[in-house]
DNA sequence: ATATATTTTCAATAAATTTTGAAAATTCAA
DNA sequence: TTGAATTTTCAAAATTTATTGAAAATATAT
């Protein structure tokens, strides 16, 4: 297989794997482009390379910023506004992962601890179900929670990063 | 707070949450009121609570039993199907990542294997890039399988299964 | 076997999401 | 400043995805 066929395919794959997790094909996409340019692009090339349109560009870029995936780059002498993705896996993964914890994850359990505090009689099987379920979600969401704050913090922790090296 | 406004709040939540996780809306609010419904209930059941149509609850059950996550229930003496859900979250979890996992996963490692494999100089900057990169998320999707294994076969292991109960 | 209840299917419809493209805003060199 | 290059915005259009509902298929009681 050549290099132009295997990023395609590579492109095309990793947006369609994006909309299983909530994200959008284009999104998903240019950050897949991203991630195999080893220079920064212009959002011109974006737009050549993917066959789509400037504003779509401009707002997914600036999503992908706002995940703090992409970063602008000036280049010196250059007019045009440059993107680049972090390459290091490890930091994308740990970058999404900080991300849906602030967006998803915090916000539910929050949610789930007020809803534990139901009026009702705890004899009620109606009530004690939900009381349960609830119970049980959110339990299991905070220790969710707080493994996910070692994975995030193992990269500013000498001794936990040097371990989880291992995983590189 | 009263139970049915409770209810109805954390069907409206965990709807919201599954269209981030790349599941639609109305498959996760079947799931979150089969979870906080002690008994097994009905295809009407369903309709009712949830306003929505026979066709549509049809469709997402049978998606639900095929993630393994909801059964069917044959209640004697009654004509009808009563469906019903796995309480215990760990299973839940643990049920998602081994169909995701199988779904997903598996397949996309698969695909960046045979990618790694491209002809092309890797003194081109271009193609190191791509290989780097591709060599990169696969490794670290490989060992995110491994760690995925492990709490899956948490459910079969006498010792894994106890150590991990300190987390549930 | 027949009638009745129940489930399933799927084409048509509705709703939600994504994409476009042109106008407005911004940036920057001269 | 001015004007050309570039980026941003957002209403309208296109596309994708979800939902409906009625007909067909299936299951069950008598």
């Amino acid at each position: 297989m050549k290099l132009t066929e295997a990023k395609a395919q590579f492109i095309s794959s990793w947006g369609a794997f994006g909309t299983h997790w909530g994200i959008n094909r284009t999104m998903a996409q240019i950050h897949a482009l991203l991630l195999i340019s080893p220079d920064p692009i212009t959002q011109d090339d974006i737009m050549e390379q993917l066959s789509i349109s400037r504003g779509n560009v401009n707002m997914n870029t600036r999503d992908l910023i706002g995940w703090g995936l992409v970063d602008r780059v000036l280049i010196p002498g250059e007019r045009k506004e440059f993107f680049t993705a972090e390459k290091d896996i490890w930091k994308v993964a740990t970058q999404i992962i900080k991300e849906r914890k602030k967006r998803e994850l915090d916000p539910m359990l929050k949610l789930l601890t007020q809803l534990e505090q139901i009026e009702g009689d705890k004899k009620d099987k109606d009530v004690k179900q939900f009381v349960d379920t609830i119970a049980g979600i959110r339990k299991f969401g905070g220790q969710a929670d707080k493994v996910l704050d070692v994975m995030i913090k193992a990269d500013e922790s000498w001794f936990l990063g040097s371990l989880l090296k291992f995983f590189k």
